[in-house]
DNA sequence: GGTTTTTTCTACATTTTTGTGACAAAGTCT
DNA sequence: AGACTTTGTCACAAAAATGTAGAAAAAACC
């Protein structure tokens, strides 16, 4: 079984009884949990500095408001957590809805604990990628500290990301070695609804290069392919 | 959503209404699928050559056995599939029971098919590497990364595929050693209202050839069919 | 309010892919 | 063999995608 340290927990749940042992039960489970008994208290917990929660469980029926609704929003804000549905609407409708919309799993109560625990650590071990970003990554003379919006060059500068450069750079990381589509990356980092003027991916692919083309190993770099995308190559174990 | 495209599954179920409908909704989803209507039958499909399930779909109770021990069986002789459990049964027991032994969902009796195509969907997304495409491609000497939009050829190049390069590539691999017409390939890669000049896709099938050809074993080749259009020619275990 | 940083856009240069048509080669038929 | 059809190949033109720089706009920070 996993170790579920570090890993930021909101559970979004009205019913008192129900959000006690649940948040008290993760926490015993390593979670750092943090528990929003109405949708604005969500609203105030998601968008907290500090608070950065990679799962959410969340609630259909909330007092003041749709927990669909309400993922959707967060969803809008960030891609970049787990997403769980926590109801006892059983209908196929709202279950249907809630899994389209993302949501990794759609739990229906009444649900035994353990199950719970199951299905997350089943998640979490097939999304790896949830935690190992969250020390530091290095390719051959670079480093990347992407908590600290941070990356060390191959001339030992410490270069600041901004927010878009950052998802950017770690997007491509993620699918190191793969084509990533330019949809896919204005999806993921704008979201669906927006669209930036072509060029504006690219300028942020120059800035990443001239920091990547510094390395003095060629440990990566990022390779455009016409009329897909681009890909960041990089050495190392995860070439196969 | 993926494309399931070669991906196998085997159902066992034995109610007889559920298991049609379920065998040919996913088919019409492009699963290959395979259905077994008791445990009997369902050792012998998950044991037959040829066949090689990356997903099971298990019923708990079966006439002639328990779900749950069939799937231990298998698990045991095999782990490189994804397991689902579909079952009436709602007893928190069993249910942590089956998720424990390692499957990657319980569906309760009675849901939505679109449930289960969603939840299927997720899973295999998440588990890239049941899907072949996103693999290696080997073919004697020769090797292809769809993913990465390259391919080595038998000289030992990396030669980088154009778009269109690769998706005819892909087409044709998907079909391998079955002749696929031009229009097919013009229909599937330009679109039904495009009518680029015939010689558009000779063109990229001679770029093709050439790295084919480099290959010192003739692991594959491309060879025309007059009038028809192309096969891909390949060697190797996928033939039947 | 002013300053800095980040983000976005525009315009233009550059590169690569893609499609075409002429002609050679190969295959098919009588 | 000769007439006809289909396919292979090549060089070149057209179209599309990308790289880059610099300025405008927006946001964040004092």
């Amino acid at each position: 079984m996993n170790s579920f340290k570090n890993i930021q927990l909101l559970i979004v749940e009205d019913e008192p009884n129900l959000a006690d042992t649940l948040s008290e039960y993760l926490e015993s489970k390593d979670f750092s949990v943090c528990l929003a008994r109405n949708a604005q208290q969500a609203r105030s917990a998601f968008d907290a500095k500090g608070f950065h929660p990679q799962v959410v469980l969340m609630d259909i029926g909330l007092p003041d408001g749709d927990g669909l609704e309400l993922a959707r929003e967060f969803r809008f804000k960030r891609k970049d957590f787990v997403l769980l549905f926590l109801s006892a609407q059983n209908d196929p409708e709202t279950k249907y809805e809630g899994l389209q919309m993302g949501a990794e799993d759609y739990i229906t109560k009444p649900f035994d604990l353990r199950e719970l625990t199951l299905r997350l650590d089943r998640i979490l071990s097939n999304r790896a990628d949830l935690d190992t970003l969250s020390e530091e990554i290095s390719l051959g003379d670079l480093k990347i500290w992407f908590k600290r919006f941070e990356l060390l060059d191959g001339d030992k500068n410490i270069v600041s990301l901004g927010q878009k450069e950052q998802a950017i750079l770690k997007l491509l990381y993620q699918n190191a070695n793969q084509v990533v589509s330019r949809d896919t990356i204005i999806d993921e980092i704008w979201g669906e609804n927006s669209f930036p003027s072509n060029r504006t991916v690219d300028n942020y692919i120059v800035k990443l290069r001239k920091w990547l083309e510094s390395s003095k190993e060629d440990a990566a770099k990022i390779s455009s392919v016409r009329g897909i995308g681009y890909k960041f190559e990089i050495k190392g174990p995860e070439n196969e």
